[in-house]
DNA sequence: CCCGATCGTTACGGACCCGTACCATTAACG
DNA sequence: CGTTAATGGTACGGGTCCGTAACGATCGGG
């Protein structure tokens, strides 16, 4: 069952939820941030520099500079995988599943809100 | 009639529209941008740089650099207000128009992909 | 063993953005 | 007029990010 919603609904619905990020001081994050950040947290382990930059379309670097980002403000961790000491897996955090999840509801709430436009 | 979305098509379609823009070279908007461009096309004008620094409640510096760069690529104008030249009215130019069009259609497009989720 | 391939990170020069503070222009009003 | 208030922009020091290129560490096959 396909999910309906209107170009104008989708659009006031983006900018809301946009805007509750902003005024609350969500950290200000890019959409490759965003797109990285939710990657992690919506797509099966284990995660790569590599396979991220290859999901994303971009260079390494833009992953390894996120990750750092996003290290500091708590979103995720990084660990060496003890079984091929080159890779890297990103792992998740707590305090990046609960940004997730208030990310998640604010978007309920905005659609819910706004369902009649 | 409310839109009724749960949690987890949330944020898929949050994450897969993000994807989205990311691989298709869209401009990397940070989600205050993200925020000023679409109050622009969607409120109604006219808009000056206090006013948006109020609605999003952050301050002068960031509304002038932000149209500063979105001016560049083309996506909002900048005029004196004639009737009283201390205001500058922000305009929408074609291209903005249509970008945002665009993201609208992402939406639209994931949203209906992403229904059974 | 060693050499090539792979992985993540770092170096570099340049661009953008931040917040605070200050400035130039214009309007309003006594 | 002149003075005050309001508006948008700019200067500054500091941080983050970009893309390209190089680097060190590690694996794997000959």
């Amino acid at each position: 069952m396909p999910l309906e919603i209107r170009p104008s609904q989708a659009l006031r619905l983006w900018r809301q939820v946009h805007l509750d990020l902003v005024r609350d001081g969500e950290s200000d994050l890019s959409a490759r941030q965003t797109a990285i950040l939710l990657t992690i947290y919506l797509e099966l382990p284990p995660h790569t520099v590599r396979g991220l930059a290859a999901q994303l379309g971009v260079t390494k670097p833009v992953i390894t500079r996120a990750l750092d980002t996003m290290g500091k403000l708590g979103l995720v961790t990084r660990r060496r995988d003890e079984t091929d000491r080159r890779n890297v897996v990103i792992q998740r955090t707590v305090a990046g599943a609960l940004a997730v999840e208030r990310l998640a509801d604010r978007v309920v709430e905005r659609a819910r809100e706004f369902g009649a436009g």
